[in-house]
DNA sequence: GATGAATGAGATTTCATTCAT
DNA sequence: GATGAATGAAATCTCATTCAT
């Protein structure tokens, strides 16, 4: 019954994982003991080494289950939008409604253990790239196509403004992993109105090629 | 003669703390031994302890220094400056500028560490967040300042706006703890259009309530 | 099965415990390394370190073991005796048969010790204390007993007269353990010979109230 | 001028061992440090070490400074007394009298470190033992003599007389070490009572052999 | 003679991992 | 499959001792 056998894996691989990125979001992931795993998960020692070779995989696993599968289906749906304002705004209200939700201090405190780690250890860095790269990738289209729709100003390196759109993004983030008790409301506010123009009310001087 | 211990004790906190700095940007807080701090510093361990008390202590040094402390020059030239748009350029060169020193890559992987071991411990949480207030505040001012001035627009929550600007810049960082070969400059070219107005081309919407 | 568990729990922790206490007898506390006592059980650190929380559990652990318990069903057994001769000579030869049996140096030895680490330490001396005044309120009560019979000197102070039957016991002890070859007939004749009155030969003087 | 440097060093010698003695009836010998030993006689590490070669050498002559030299005088003072009972009296509160002085707790408390070090340590034990020994002889010359005037029970084994004659005076020492506050007068009182037989009121048998 | 910074061996303790049951 | 006792390498930290100044 490869089935049943399937499942229970599958399962308990779950359960195990879910229970590790609870301890490192609570005390990151060299802190965090095998022990503490165990208990989070109500499993022995024994039982976790079942489904995983070592701390270090299940380090790699929580790395890899942290970022957000969904990212690109917002962006697939973003992309049929060919009115940028609107679109722009459908997407910082999608994404930064992650940061609101029960369990998104959990979450963002987890990140930052990710980037920590990602900074420092090769392993888990080449994943973590690839998949910023393919998000980036969707953003970039993103961003190309508002340049060509005359909406962004051309003359600025796309990938930069995709780079900034992440940084308004991980930098909030940031924030609130530290002080989860920070709106985000305004804050998307805020971003809105940079990225379309209205944060800006004074003189804007004439295009750099006049 | 207390001068010449005064000085040395200085001296050698001060190696200890440096060679401390490079082993956390290259390993993580935790991942580094004592061995490797001892080893980097050219001091045995019983040395080393001499000067600090526990490892502990040598990560909390780390994670004050750590900050840079001209962050509050920076801003309290630029306040003299009445002329937003300029203010903020020399803002954005001051501060992006040094993301691109000799050592900028260990500055920035260590701070990654810094956050994510803020996220996870009480002890070093508290002199952060102090820090990243006072920094805030001088931020804050500018802001106001700037929206009073109406180069920015007032309806928005200028703590908000603080953020993004942090934002922006540690979003950056990040992006550059994790691959260094990124060039600052185009991204700075972008931060500025954003603050100043020159990113969105398209149409503006006349302000929401008018 | 909580019952296999605790026994085995209980049981490692005997075995520690007896290994530690030849060691500390050979050594002392402090000397007797966690290595010594790892090999005198033969378990790894790791293993001990499961059923004690750290060398000075162990050493408050052997402290406790220390003292005999059975110093209760003596007393017990002696102050049903109305023979107040008799009931000390019985005493006697059952608290002093102790000090000849085959492992007797080794508790001597772990004994003196004990009483070092009580005079500095302050965790251990409060039980010590109180082992000790159980004891002693046992004596108390069959010296009081034999005043009352007109055995021992009414006007003498019964605590001082059971302080010095411990420092005819504790004293030889101490003896003993430091030169084992001593012979402990002779000296428990002597012992008896001074509490029944035999000792002294010479002319006794009126009682002080004459 | 060999005569003031011979007196300088035996005076540092003295000052470090008198240090030294505190440091050791406070925490034991072990647990004593060589910084402890240095901040109370208010010496540098270097300063000590040209007085003595190692911690086990400073230990060493704890262990000799410990044990009172003026025993001898106090006995050959006594045994010039021929009223047996006037002399045991005189010899109980000279010796006792001791327990009573300033330091005296901790004396008691250096005598026990030193107990469990000579049980423990080959180092010591030897030139303690000697040291007993000569006590145990001048006591015996006593004890002998009085058996002679039939004042004690000529069928004792003389020595086991002097083991229960040290047996009560460091028994009660051990009981003072750990707890200072117990009187010494009543104790006097009853050991004097135990040798010269106003102890035991009741009925005394015939000799066993009549 | 005196200092006290430096050494480095060694002590205690932890914890990822294994394996008999 | 699951357990959890056992392992032992490795980490942090201490402290007796030395030696340049």
């Amino acid at each position: 019954m490869p089935k049943v056998s399937e499942q229970h894996l599958e399962a308990r691989k779950q359960q195990i994982g879910a229970a590790a990125f609870q301890c490192f979001a609570r005390k990151g992931f060299h802190p965090t003991t095998m022990q503490d795993i165990c208990a989070e998960a109500g499993l022995s020692a024994g039982a976790v080494y079942r489904y995983f070779d070592s701390k270090q995989a299940i380090i790699g696993s929580a790395c890899d289950v942290t970022q957000e599968t969904s990212d690109q289906e917002l962006l697939a749906g973003a992309i049929e939008t060919t009115d940028t304002r609107q679109m722009l705004q459908g997407l910082a209200d999608a994404f930064f409604s992650r940061l609101d939700g029960p369990d998104a201090t959990t979450q963002n405190r987890a990140i930052l253990q990710l980037w920590a780690e990602v900074a420092v250890n090769d392993d888990v860095r080449g994943s973590f790239k690839e998949r910023e790269a393919t998000i980036a990738d969707g953003m970039s289209a993103i961003v190309v196509e508002a340049q060509g729709r005359g909406d962004f100003e051309a003359a600025l390196d796309f990938q930069s403004v995709v780079r900034a759109m992440f940084a308004l993004y991980d930098g909030f983030r940031l924030q609130k992993a530290i002080d989860p008790s920070i709106p985000t409301a305004p804050y998307v506010t805020v971003v809105k109105a940079l990225l379309t123009g209205s944060f800006w009310t004074g003189v804007v001087p004439e295009p750099a090629k006049a």
